[in-house]
DNA sequence: TTGACGTGTTAAAAATGGTTAAGTTTTCTT
DNA sequence: AAGAAAACTTAACCATTTTTAACACGTCAA
């Protein structure tokens, strides 16, 4: 999902751009920094790019971030925008909040508040529409978690909730190790024993299913989890 | 303009309460007042009310100011949420965002700042404004909410109250689970074992209705609640 | 290699949900 | 205001999903 999100980030502090650029990197976007107004401009007005989310320092030679935020807003009514203030000033918000910004944020601030107030503003302007019906192979066998749906060669099994949850997990992981406290928080909100038997009861259903592809297998790690074993 | 701005305040402090109200009556809103968020939910789910905005304070008893922002999303996810937080923690505001808040402000805040914050807000939300009257495609049927009337082969069928409210809020968070206890209390206003036995009936009711576009479909999260799925 | 603990598996029990229809209440009509 | 119609709730019964129980087997460390 975030890695298809592009930000352009526009700073002219050296360090805290690379810092912020790599925090970002890290958190899976992708990130474009421009070290000041004009150069951002230029790359949000290039049909090459398109950007999800603009962050801009108010402080900048060249162009400020307000200029830039409202020459960009002549070019795209849509795209959010969100302001980094050095000043707590109120003028300063009330102007950028004028621009049209999405959000604004005073230095200094965390960089969990920054990340927090990113996926609001995504989220926000995220279209209702998700993708449900997203398909995942495993091994030959068809799966929609969405729609908690297998397709197996005598038609398509529907799943139960538990087995959805399960079987999600599992694949999300697959070929790695699933630890089983965690998949029991996940999936029954309580790693105590009688969930844990329970767990094992699906597993068993799950095994059942999935045995129609002979390359796929869950496997016991003993007193540490499952691993879904998917060979080419 | 302001004029018509409804505003709905849930503070439990009744110093404070009153405080924001004069004053933002002083500034041309229409402000209720609500004293806990119990109060403050349901006369949101009310239809003789429309607010612009809601403030809620983060810290109140019977029902805290995020719980209240999640089961109002559900109902609305448009509307603009604004929070008051005693605290300024760093988890507060993440789990204040992750409700899908609009912004939130740290005690002690002085009036000035909570009013260019709502403007800004109100400011940002006006172009939304376009809820009432609006027709719905929900795979190939038509539904209009505000005339609690869906469009199908065979002619018109109008919806009756509770066929309708149930309706709409699986639209609204169509694809997305729809909290069985949730739903009980924004259409039954109570969550007690028969009408969830009440809203079971209905859910077939609905289904039956639905069953003409076989891309729709009323899926049960075993437990936990239901899941409006609409394949493309 | 033995005993304790973890897991595999099946079946029974319990909980939750699906559906239809019979009651009850509310609303409309005359 | 009384009867009819519509809306809603409750009951009954069945189906599905999940949990618990029971017993067999596997793994590991002493």
């Amino acid at each position: 999902m975030k890695e298809n999100k592009n930000i352009l980030l526009a700073e002219d502090d050296e360090n805290l751009g690379k810092l912020l650029v790599s925090y970002l990197q890290a958190k899976g976007f992708r990130v474009e920094l421009a070290r000041n107004g004009k150069i951002a401009y230029e790359l949000f007005n290039n049909t090459k790019h398109h950007f999800d989310l603009l962050i801009l320092d108010v402080m900048m030679p060249e162009m400020d971030g307000f200029t830039l935020g409202s020459e960009v807003r002549l070019l795209d009514r849509q795209v959010p925008l969100l302001f980094l203030s050095a000043k707590s000033m109120k003028e300063d918000k009330l102007k950028g909040f004028n621009v049209g910004a999405d959000d604004y944020i005073t230095k200094p601030f965390s960089m969990e508040e920054l990340l927090a107030r990113i996926n609001a503003i995504l989220k926000r302007a995220e279209p209702h529409q998700k993708n449900i019906q997203e398909k995942i192979h495993v091994g030959k066998i068809e799966y929609e978690p969405e729609l908690s749906v297998l397709h197996l060669e005598d038609g398509v099994k529907k799943l139960t909730t538990k087995e959805n949850m399960l079987l999600r997990l599992l694949v999300q992981n697959q070929n790695e190790l699933l630890d089983r406290q965690a998949a029991l928080r996940a999936v029954w909100g309580d790693d105590n024993y009688f969930n844990g038997r329970s767990m094992d009861v699906y597993i068993a259903k799950l095994r059942k299913l999935l045995k129609e592809d002979s390359n796929i297998e869950i496997m016991n790690v003993h007193g540490i989890g499952f691993k879904l074993l998917v060979k080419q």
